[in-house]
DNA sequence: CATCGCTACTGAACCGGTTAAGTAGTACCA
DNA sequence: TGGTACTACTTAACCGGTTCAGTAGCGATG
């Protein structure tokens, strides 16, 4: 049907062998035969079959990435589309693709991986949301596949990660409103299943011990709007009620702000609130939020390069650290003034 | 390496022809031996090589999808990751994966599809954010690839199209303004280039004439946070300034709503605002905002399914029509009151 | 009993590349 | 002058499936 590497070599005068050794640069063929031979494929339009390279070189020329998320929640989280973007930057200079699985169900995960690495579509695949033990570490071992991790498992894992601390921007968010004068600051983490959602509970449980303050109001949600706001309403519910939440994302942030100001608090007056994650639209709340913003894009360029590097063979194996992300403040953090005044514990 | 199709021809007696015959339910082996090689290749672990097949029969089990967007803009936009998820759910009934390419560059857009279709490494491709006088048009059919546009090309395309109207949406959405006694709609309109753009465009046009209205006060944007606001800007600094404004997205909605409050508007006392596309968070915002609640995932979903029948030889060649989005009816849209008594007016 | 037709297979070519092994041709050197 | 070494190729096997052309075996048929 479409041309071929034998009329490549029928219209140079060489042998198929001759005109793959020139195509690929190797050794075997004089300067002036391979310049017939490229002019040749040019003139008649040549493109590789990357099927009959996959064949033959056992390589499928593809990254996997497979996002489980509730189909639900699937759109409110800005993170993966800047992630692709990201891995994109990356592929679009290396003859490698990217396919990607939506596993949506519970189940369809573990199908999803397998479909992509049994079949071989895919030479490498990259792990995000990396869970607490998670059970996608012994898979794509048994897989015998290459693999990236988005941060260090917690058990131990063969794979290189690519790691983005999330201390330091906790720690900031902490230290800014211990720098307003709050002393009650919760933290409304992401679900403690995943490690993001540790470490993130981890910072800030150090970072009030740092500053002589007991970590003493947290409450586990699971990065969805709706747990956002359930824990919120508990927190806001509460004797000792928080004059600050630290939220372990944007989207929970959001959805307690929102919240809150439903039940009469101002913000940042009553309650002072931060996020993570920096989503675009956190800028357009009012107030706009205070957050952590951080760089989804670069991540997934430099975790597609470690990852082809390791398929290359030319990754050294080591961990890739990348910068931490920065406080952003905007007008949902201020000083803290009430104690006992705000709403619901005055309508309790 | 993996165990093939001459392991379980060997281990169940036969020929390689047999067995595949026996593999893809064709006629001539006996149930007999069909059962005794579907036995042997459970019991050996046999799983197809996706990449002989591929190369043996011609086809990638692959569907292409090429998004171009502005790396800044990629993550604002609900649309992608939903819709991806409802190709996913289609695509997880059959053995074809999506194969995704994310276009930040311009000139990208045109490398992604070579890329994808040139090497071979997908069957068709689903064309999304069509434009006017779309060049991927003409480029799709030189590539001599099948595909599936979301709505029709305002030039001829001989693609099917799965086509979801938005007229419907931005009707409702107009008349429930007048309904609360706006006189004075305005529509901060999509790039224009995009047919989606001008077809909510004319959708407002056609329901203020209905409503015996004038359709004046449009201003073209570009779908994104900044050119909302700069819209939202000029349209509230005029002389006869709206009394409510129909954006063509959320994004902008959001921008223009959080621009107009703080240059001291009241939403929706002084100003009604409604979005399209009913992204998650405008449940959060303050107030929350009216909008038209579409469904990508559905549209995903179908697209998918047309493309699939499409290689398959079973899609009559008939356009899909969706049922059309509904209004959501939210806090950022209210009685009409305000006459010239504005803010911005009155600083003027 | 030879022939036909059918089923149930086998064998080999093929998809379009890569690559190991083999072979001309030339140059160099003892 | 013959042997070695090297370059510049060619040939053919191979990757793991699909598929077409044969063919063996068997029952039915005239």
């Amino acid at each position: 049907m479409a041309v071929t590497i034998s009329d490549v070599a029928r219209a140079a005068g060489v042998s198929k062998g001759a005109v793959s050794y020139a195509l690929n640069g190797r050794p075997g063929v004089s300067d002036e035969t391979r310049l017939r031979i490229l002019d040749a494929a040019k003139q008649i339009g040549w493109k590789p079959s990357y099927r009959a390279k996959s064949l033959s070189s056992s390589r499928a020329y593809a990254l996997g990435l497979v996002v489980a998320r509730n189909p639900k929640l699937i759109s409110t989280d800005p993170f993966f589309p800047s992630f692709i973007a990201g891995i994109e930057t990356t592929l679009a200079e290396h003859e490698y693709t990217l396919v990607l699985t939506v596993a949506t169900q519970p189940g369809a995960e573990e199908r999803g991986y397998r479909k992509l690495v049994d079949g071989g579509r895919v030479d490498g695949v990259i792990l995000t949301d990396v869970r607490h033990d998670d059970s996608r570490i012994p898979l794509i071992q048994e897989l015998k596949i290459p693999a990236v991790t988005l941060n260090r498992p917690d058990t131990g894992s063969p794979f290189p990660a690519v790691c983005m601390d999330d201390t330091e921007g906790i720690s900031s968010s902490v230290e800014h409103l211990v720098g307003l004068g709050h002393s009650r600051i919760a933290h409304v983490g992401g679900s403690q299943h995943m490690i993001h959602g540790r470490s993130r509970r981890r910072a800030w449980e150090a970072a009030l011990n740092e500053a002589g303050l007991k970590a003493d109001l947290f409450i586990e949600a699971d990065f969805t709007a709706a747990g956002g706001i359930a824990a919120t309403e508990k927190l806001l519910r509460a004797g000792d009620k928080p004059t600050a939440i630290v939220y372990a994302n944007d989207i929970m942030a959001t959805a307690g702000q929102a919240f809150a100001q439903s039940s009469g608090f101002r913000i940042p007056e009553d309650l002072s609130i931060s996020g993570y994650d920096d989503a675009d639209f956190t800028q357009y709340l009012n107030p706009a939020l205070t957050t952590v913003s951080t760089d989804p894009m670069t991540w997934g360029r430099i975790a597609a390069q470690v990852l082809i590097n390791e398929l290359e063979g030319t990754h050294d194996g080591m961990d890739v650290m990348l910068s931490s992300p920065n406080l952003v403040v905007r007008g949902s953090t201020g000083p803290c003034k009430a104690v006992g005044t705000a709403p619901l514990a005055t309508s309790k």
